[in-house]
DNA sequence: GATTAGCACTCTTGTTCTTCGAGTGCCAAA
DNA sequence: TTTGGCACTCGAAGAACAAGAGTGCTAATC
């Protein structure tokens, strides 16, 4: 049908002029930029039905109309276009990741800053799921009497390691003999499925009297389990309060105040991922109203995944305004995540 | 001589009132406030006095007076009093601190965060400065064929680590007589003292050919190069936008900006640190101008210094308006110190 | 039925003007 | 040295007003 062909075209350009100007987008205004080959008339009632159909709302009476919450969804849902960045903006990404790190820790981590500069938004890194990832090695290193570092290489090269309490007068050797049990009896294992009981019952050693040795399968139990720990990471922060959108201090205030709390955003980041539907290529999208989070209502997540090796893999992607280039951002996206895959081969490789 | 005496308690007076109202105090209200045995003609020449010394000035004509940077340098320096916190305040913190951590990192870590809650400020602590502190102990562990993890231990039980990279073909037997080599040389030497020279000069094996040798070596001493950098944590600032002093959005834009740049804060507490006069237990203030940050014009820097052990040492403080409650502050720095050094003796313990 | 011109109406934004009040500086007297 | 008194300054807050952008609706037109 033409008329609803229209319809859309006039809510992608009201998307559009709304996303560069900050401005509500009246008839006249849009019948100026986009050459609609009708008259603004005919625009107010497409607007007006717009309206009906929820997609778009005025903040009052004499305003122009934005998007509402419902109009941005169909506008990434159906409306955009994703172009591919030119030469130059891929060259300038590039030339922010490639540092030479061989870390996957510290990748992301320049990933994370490349993002949040390049897109003016808040870059956000999730570490690995390593759940599934399954444990190669495992090491009890003797740092002091009474102290010890586990130092765990799991898939893909991804070393974790934590500190511990052991008892004081355990020896380097009864460690060592300790740590080579532990290390065969976990061997390959996924991470998710090694509890303390499996560990206490698959390690055995002569040697050692048992409270000892429990004492010590228990904190290296506790590091196993910490190292599968999700955590995010937030870069660029700052950049919320150049954007008009929060130049109202309490949307600023709720907002950063929000952000603050990583662990609520590694949570419901993580949620995101659980719902997604498409491969790790795909990318998940929350606008508004979506996010369950408090203080987030006039903004968007957009996030991806990242993979390291074949069975891990963690997510990124950027916190912005509702009001944002959506179309850019995620061509931003898709290079950074491309470049992390390669350059993660290349750590690995 | 009395004069001066009620002209510096004026100052006192003025600054305490400015802190808790952040409004510019007149004459009229500073007579009602406390109790001056004058009139409010006295105090009005003893201000103008005070703005001729450079200690107090007004926004404008008709507005009272606020505390100048030298202002607050003189009260903090000589009127302010320091006092206790209540057993409720310390046990405030103490709760937020007290959580069962082995790691020097984790502890700074929970103290950041209780420093930044309890002050409503920016919280601000720095990695130990470990230049100084010694090698105990360094392993190389294969990873995976092509890479190593380079384990250091120094004084104090400080654990840091780094993957690096290592020839392919490398075994781990062969890394082992490295590792055993390198730790032998390196052993009690002071990161500091360390050089790639003295490195490729003391380490001796006759197993390994010299290029292969060479190239783990280098790697080995980045890792070393890399553990004694010092890094700083910021937390809570979206405190600051709860701040009237950053209710204008530039003002918030510019120390948000400047305190992204976690190298530029490092670097400068660590030059506060270099002009330390005092003991450990002192505390370092900059104030206003005295920051030579931009973006920081507004804001006073406290620190002051942890221990851990005899050797190593770290910065931990609060970045927070000119205008704040510096004698409350100080106290709160200081039980949280407190708290991290009686906290690591138990982990060293 | 879709489109358009026209027009009255609404509501924000910016400007100007005014008033109010807190605070100052200074003078002359105590 | 202190004080009362007074003229003066300046920002904050509010009222009044005009301008402008945009809408909805109606009646005519394609």
């Amino acid at each position: 049908m033409q008329v609803n062909d229209r319809k859309m075209k006039v809510l992608q350009a009201i998307v559009d002029d709304y996303v560069t100007t900050n401005e509500p987008v009246g008839s006249k205004t849009l019948i100026e930029r986009h050459n609609f080959p009708v008259s603004s008339a005919t625009l107010r009632n497409d607007m007006a039905e717009l309206e009906r159909m929820g997609l778009i709302e005025k903040p009052h009476t004499s305003a122009g109309r934005i998007p509402s919450d419902r109009g941005y969804r169909e506008y990434v849902d159906s409306l955009m276009t994703v172009d591919q960045l030119t030469e130059e903006e891929r060259e300038d990404i590039s030339r922010r990741i490639d540092t030479t790190v061989y870390e996957a820790r510290d990748l992301l981590k320049n990933a994370s800053a490349a993002l949040s500069e390049t897109t003016g938004l808040v870059s956000l890194v999730m570490t690995p799921r390593l759940a599934g990832s399954s444990l190669l090695q495992l090491k009890l290193l003797m740092i002091e009497p009474g102290k010890a570092l586990v130092v765990m290489v799991l898939s893909a090269g991804v070393v974790k390691d934590k500190v511990v309490r052991i008892p004081n007068f355990l020896t380097p050797e009864q460690l060592k003999d300790i740590s080579d049990s532990v290390e065969k009896s976990l061997n390959g294992k996924p991470l998710d499925e090694i509890t303390l009981v499996t560990l206490a019952t698959s390690v055995k050693t002569t040697k050692i009297p048992d409270s000892l040795l429990n004492q010590v399968l228990y904190e290296t139990y506790t590091a196993i389990k910490q190292a599968d720990r999700l955590d995010v990471y937030l870069e660029g922060e700052h950049n919320m309060l150049k954007l008009p959108d929060f130049s109202e201090l309490r949307r600023a205030q709720n907002l950063l105040g929000t952000l603050s709390h990583d662990g609520m955003v590694a949570g419901y980041v993580n949620e995101i991922e659980k719902e997604k539907t498409g491969g790790d290529d795909t990318y998940m999208i929350r606008i508004g109203q979506e996010i369950a989070l408090e203080g987030l209502e006039d903004c968007s997540f957009i996030t991806t995944t990242y993979k390291i090796g074949d069975t891990i893999s963690g997510n990124i992607g950027v916190i912005g305004p509702k009001r944002m280039d959506y179309s850019k951002v995620i061509s931003q996206i898709d290079f950074v995540r491309y470049k992390i895959n390669e350059q993660i081969k290349n750590i690995n490789g």
